[in-house]
DNA sequence: CGGTTTTTTCAGCTTTATTTCAGTTTTGAG
DNA sequence: CTCAAAACTGAAATAAAGCTGAAAAAACCG
């Protein structure tokens, strides 16, 4: 699970950092809105925690302008700020959750859990269209037939599952498979949906990845003959 | 939309079903938990207003309750106790967010729409006359008819219909499309705004691409016959 | 170590989108 | 009304995106 932390107060970023750290997640941390902005509409964290008051771009504006480039990704206000309609503009500019300054550590945690479960996090059976993906096991089954997916067809099916009929780039399926920092090409994807593709004409699924050229993919139901 | 609001207090039940109405949600009430457990494992809300002191089932266990029966409506709880423990206590049980009475309608609003722009795969689109234009499959879309945009024609479309009446010149269309360092020339505009236009036929749209001589381009809805 | 599976690489192929171009039509100033 | 500029159009050429099978490289596992 991959966190980004925008907060421009260096001593409370940090200490945030650690704590999610020492919970087990990926963090990555901004020290101010424009770059924080850049970094989350990459899509490619499951959670935003969102400081408002911040130099260059504040929360509220922040959170539009991710959330105009498409960008679903939860977003957590934190801030001192704790009038009624700072609430109100919060969560009007796309923001999921609004927690005030100081806050509490089990709180905090308990808001972040709140908002990944909704995310699917501890699901343990994908179902699209006829076709289960077990989480545990990696394996996908149509009535009676199954087949297991390595490593890397387990999470670009994971990640088609878990996005609906919303198309995912290559560069989407790219970084958060195998990474920012990894020196994987486009026709990684290609070749794993290829891969995929086989696989689910092997059982029979009515599920196909469909490609929407220049947009990227998507999981599609074919409809009963 | 549907939402179930479980609330034991009659009087704030029936004015938050008055309320919720009024924005153009469809409501039901129940007035006691165990009622309430067995209306929301049904699955068919969009979102669950659910206070925490109620006869039979409070709501930290409800929650509990629809969540264990795998069931992921969204779940708002509303209630008198604004305690740190109890809002940790309502997270960790399931609910998505927690909101103290009294609580302003505006706020009440702002949390809604939060919780179901979250759970609704609801598309973004931009609508001029008859017409939508999807911005997530990049669609054209008319009544029962749609047709796909290719990547060009979906920026352009994106374009004017942003736009509204106001023209926009060529030279605009090409530094926004196709970029200040492209070679492309204004013919290209041209040949795409041809493709828009038989597409736009295609779905029987009334929406025309008119051409301003020397000015540029906007669209019009045509009037009806 | 040797065999097996997974991942990466690559080149050629298919499909679709974009660009180019030449010729036609429309428009409005003079 | 005339004519040149502006706008439109269909077809062909080119470029880009996506697909695939085979093979090399790497990781895994007894």
């Amino acid at each position: 699970m991959k966190i980004l932390v925008i907060e421009d107060e260096k001593l409370l970023a940090d200490s945030l950092r650690t704590m999610l750290e020492s919970k087990g997640f990926e963090v990555e941390t901004a020290y101010d809105g424009e770059t924080g902005a850049e970094f989350a509409e990459l899509g490619i964290y499951d959670l935003l925690i969102l400081d408002v008051m911040m130099p260059k771009l504040n929360g509220y504006q922040l959170a539009r302008e991710v959330r105009a480039k498409r960008c679903a990704t939860p977003i957590l206000m934190l801030t001192a700020k704790s009038g009624l309609m700072d609430r109100i503009e919060g969560l009007n500019a796309g923001a999921d959750y609004y927690l005030t300054k100081p806050f509490d550590t089990r709180e905090l945690m308990a808001c972040i859990n709140a908002l990944l479960r909704r995310q699917g996090a501890q699901v343990d059976v994908l179902t699209v269209g006829n076709t289960d993906l077990n989480l545990n096991s990696s394996t996908l089954t149509c009535g009676e037939r199954s087949v297991r997916l390595s490593a890397r067809e387990f999470d670009v099916m994971r990640l088609l599952m878990n996005a609906g009929q919303q198309n995912l780039s290559k560069e989407v399926i790219l970084s958060r498979v195998w990474g920012l920092e990894s020196n994987a090409v486009e026709n990684h994807v290609e070749v794993y949906v290829g891969f995929l593709r086989k696989k689910l004409r092997a059982i029979g699924s009515n599920v196909a990845v469909k490609a929407v050229r220049g947009l990227g993919y998507h999981l599609e139901v074919e409809a009963a003959c």
